[in-house]
DNA sequence: GTTAGCAGCGTTTTT
DNA sequence: CGCTGCTAAC
């Protein structure tokens, strides 16, 4: 494909060139937008800044703004470059876009994440950037094993620096834009000294891997452009319009990306909100917004502050809460929807109770009552700060049977035996893939030890080859003997039968994969193993090969897998949404939970801790990003006791509650536990707040007493005892086929097992995920009280 | 070279 | 409490 087809011609010179006038009905995708929203779609010219409050229709904004210079032939739709974050928000604005101007955009190759663009761009200038373009991309565990390795050779204390925080400081530097050289120099000691050497030792390591990690992908096209005007030139030419979604959370090296591109039209068009910045922890960059205007001089900003998804009580304690946030850019959301249901406080004795309350209040929503509509479960979101509050709260829902599912957890690519997998098809591709073959050399167990890896890598290193290579003349020269030489022969063999299957192409890439899956031994090994687990694993790798079947080849997935690493859609399942308030991002529900607001947790220790001031800001942000993503009913509540990793604490209200206003808040704390809110923000905030509602109740020794109590009732009480009990009867660990007994479900099958939980298919209420220490063992006889 | 047992730890997540 | 990852013993 020849990237820059069209270069020269110009879309407003072809012949369907239609410039819409005056008399002209309002075309499909300028109808329904706002005043500001149309703003945004027709200024096109300059840079602009779309700052988009919560649910004030960005996206809409965004893709109408696409669709407007597509049907003025203003740029072919490969002359706009639109950059997203995420793969999904990508997919979805091609979507929406292509619907509004009617399936006719053929594609836009330059729609997508930061990093898929750079990814293409480093492809084709590859050689710039000392690489191949078949370079492989390497992931979070990839890097982290590469430093682990780097760390060890270095002779540093891995306990006392861990190839972890070695990761996020070099990731942190390349999100600035850093090369080795451009580290400042009071950065440079960080990791003991160390910090630059390594940084540098990692590059060449990656370069003589033929890789890159996610942070060079941007940081090399940009170190590209800057020397080589020519090619930049060649971009900046090719780009008229630059769209970005999710401005605020750009870091600096996607910033300079951007301004380097912009240069030549100065058509770049950002959209963010600045109160909706929530990554600051991975790098990015709120000052990217906050300075829009002097970095893109002569720009406009244009801010949509209609808010078309939340009440007014809701949106008004959202608004309350942000505003004592200072460095805002500043915005008024308004509404003109009802007024709604004041934003229910609630506080609970310990952590069980409160998710006790949330799922029998779900339960209530279900059902009609005259004030208010009734709700279904898939409209309804938990959103917790941390995932470890997840647990308690899935518990309950399992417990009494509630539909829910979780977003989040473990990743289908991130998954040990679909990288062991992949690992495969990377190392059968290129027998130099180095990375790959560490990997897999040992997986399944060939013999192949410590002991032997070290001889293959000094080899490597002597005669500056590959480590397949060096392991194949070891074995050739018997310096590798026994088990090790067998099974090195034996990969080596397949290896090079595979690769010569990949490149002549005669048979379908799905059965090659098949073949290569197979005769690496990973299913069989994962047949034989024996932890509860284990038939999970060879489900996905089956499911893996089945995957292939959207890719042309094994290289596309290979493409497809280093840049997609997000959560594959598992279940159509419905039911409540329980995930973190990150993920939440973007989303909307009718019925929003907000439990664990408590000091400590939200806002969470470690960011106060950490990050001071700017830390709580940006928790304080986070949790506007809860509250508006409700649309009609939102619960914030907290617990007085808490069991986290394995002790019980005491806990203070989040401040947060304290500078929610007063005005838009029911509280339904119930009488004895109630704080009132306003006593926390007294005690931690400057800002004036309310006093009718200052209470001390938290800190008076009758409720140190009363939460003393409580933590014990839980230790000690009859809902630990109980939990005991029930997981000691069923003691024998259930299995597929085995009957069993819910209170509330009667009685069913297990249909599979895992760790905690299991799914059951009930006689009377059908398929369920459930406790294992719910359920009580039944005879196959018949009933057993 | 493999595995069991135990110390240590325990935000947020996409690419 | 439950998990991960390393050390010490087969």
């Amino acid at each position: 494909m020849n990237l820059f087809e069209n270069e020269n011609a110009d879309p407003s010179s072809s012949s369907e060139n239609r410039i819409i006038s005056a008399e002209e009905p309002l075309p499909r995708y300028l109808e329904g937008l706002n005043p500001p929203q149309r703003e945004a779609v027709e200024t096109l010219d300059g840079p602009v800044l779309i700052l988009a409050g919560a649910g004030t229709g960005k996206t809409k904004a965004l893709t109408s703004r696409m669709a407007h210079i597509l049907q003025t032939r203003r740029a072919w739709p490969s002359q706009i470059l639109a950059v997203t974050f995420t793969n999904k928000a990508a997919q979805e604005m091609r979507d929406r876009v292509s619907q509004m101007v009617g399936g006719r955009v053929e594609g836009m190759p330059w729609l997508g994440t930061f990093h898929s663009i750079c990814a293409k761009i480093l492809r084709y200038h590859a050689e710039l950037a000392g690489l191949n373009a078949n370079f492989t991309i390497l992931d979070r565990d990839d890097q982290e094993r590469l430093l682990k390795q780097l760390i060890s050779a270095a002779n540093i204390d891995e306990k006392k620096f861990p190839a972890k925080s070695l990761a996020a400081t070099i990731n942190r530097w390349k999100d600035q834009g850093w090369l080795p050289e451009d580290v400042p120099k009071r950065w440079r000691g960080e990791f003991n000294g160390r910090g630059l050497a390594l940084y540098e030792e990692y590059q060449e390591r990656l370069t003589s891997f033929n890789a890159a990690d996610f942070g060079d992908l941007i940081l090399r096209v940009v170190d590209i452009f800057r020397r080589q005007h020519d090619v930049l030139a060649r971009y900046q030419h090719r780009f008229r319009y630059i769209l970005v979604d999710e401005y605020q959370d750009t870091n600096v090296a996607q910033y300079l990306w951007l301004r380097l591109l912009a240069q030549a039209h100065r058509n770049v068009c950002c959209v963010g909100d600045d109160d909706q910045s929530i990554y600051a922890w991975r790098g990015a960059d709120v000052n990217n917004i906050l300075q829009f205007e002097s970095n893109f001089p002569g720009s406009k900003v244009i801010r949509l502050e209609q808010n078309y998804r939340s009440t007014t009580h809701i949106l008004g304690a959202a608004s309350g809460l942000i505003d004592r946030n200072v460095g805002r850019l500043g915005k008024t959301l308004w509404t003109d929807k009802a007024q709604g249901e004041k934003v229910r406080l609630i506080g609970h004795w310990e952590g069980q109770d409160e998710a006790r309350w949330i799922c029998s209040e779900a339960e209530n929503l279900t059902r009609e009552t005259g004030m208010r509509r009734s709700y279904e479960y898939d409209e309804m979101a938990i959103l917790v700060r941390a995932s470890f509050q997840m647990r308690e709260i899935e518990d309950r829902l399992m417990a009494i049977g509630l539909p829910y599912r979780v977003v989040g957890g473990p990743r289908f690519y991130e998954r040990r035996e679909v990288r062991d997998a992949i690992a495969y098809f990377r190392f059968a591709v290129s027998s130099q893939n180095d990375l790959a073959f560490e990997r897999i050399i040992n997986v399944p167990k060939r013999g192949v030890g410590e002991a032997t890896l070290q001889r293959i890598h000094l080899e490597a290193r002597d005669r500056r080859v590959s480590l397949s290579e060096a392991a194949s003349q070891l074995c050739r020269e018997s310096k590798i003997t026994g088990k090790a030489a067998v099974g090195i022969r034996k990969l080596l063999g397949r290896q090079a039968v595979w690769a010569g299957m990949i490149r002549d192409g005669g048979r379908a890439h799905i059965e090659v994969a098949g073949q290569i899956l197979e005769e690496s031994g990973l299913p069989e090994m994962w047949t034989n193993t024996k932890t509860p687990d284990a038939p999970a694993r060879l489900e996905n790798l089956k499911e893996l090969v089945k995957a292939l079947e959207e890719f042309e080849n094994i290289q596309g997935l290979l493409e497809h897998v280093a840049l997609n690493f997000e959560n594959v859609q598992r279940s159509q399942e419905q039911g409540i949404l329980l995930l973190t308030l990150h993920s939440a991002k973007g989303l909307e529900f009718p019925v929003v939970f907000l439990p664990g607001w408590e000091e400590g947790v939200f806002p969470s220790q470690r960011a106060l801790e950490e990050e001071g001031d700017p830390g709580l800001e940006e928790e304080r942000r986070l949790a506007y990003v809860g509250i508006t993503r409700s649309m009609e009913i939102c619960s914030v509540s907290f617990a007085s006791a808490r069991f986290v990793f394995g002790r019980w604490r005491t806990q203070d209200p989040s401040r947060f509650i304290g500078e929610l206003p007063v005005k838009h808040i029911e509280d339904m704390t119930p009488p004895g536990l109630s704080p009132g809110f306003g006593f926390q923000a007294a005690r931690s905030s400057q800002l004036p707040v309310d006093r009718s509602f200052d209470s001390d109740v938290y800190s008076s020794p009758g409720f140190q007493r009363m939460a003393r109590r409580v933590a014990e009732r839980g230790r000690f009480g009859t809902a630990g005892f109980s939990r005991r009990r029930l997981e000691s009867s069923s003691s024998a660990k259930l299995e597929a086929g085995d009957r069993v007994f819910h209170q509330k479900f009667g009685y069913g099958t297990v249909k599979s097992s895992s760790a905690s939980s299991l799914s059951v298919a009930f006689d009377k209420s059908g398929d369920k995920k459930v406790l294992a220490s719910y359920v009580e063992r039944v005879d196959n006889d018949g009933p057993v009280a």
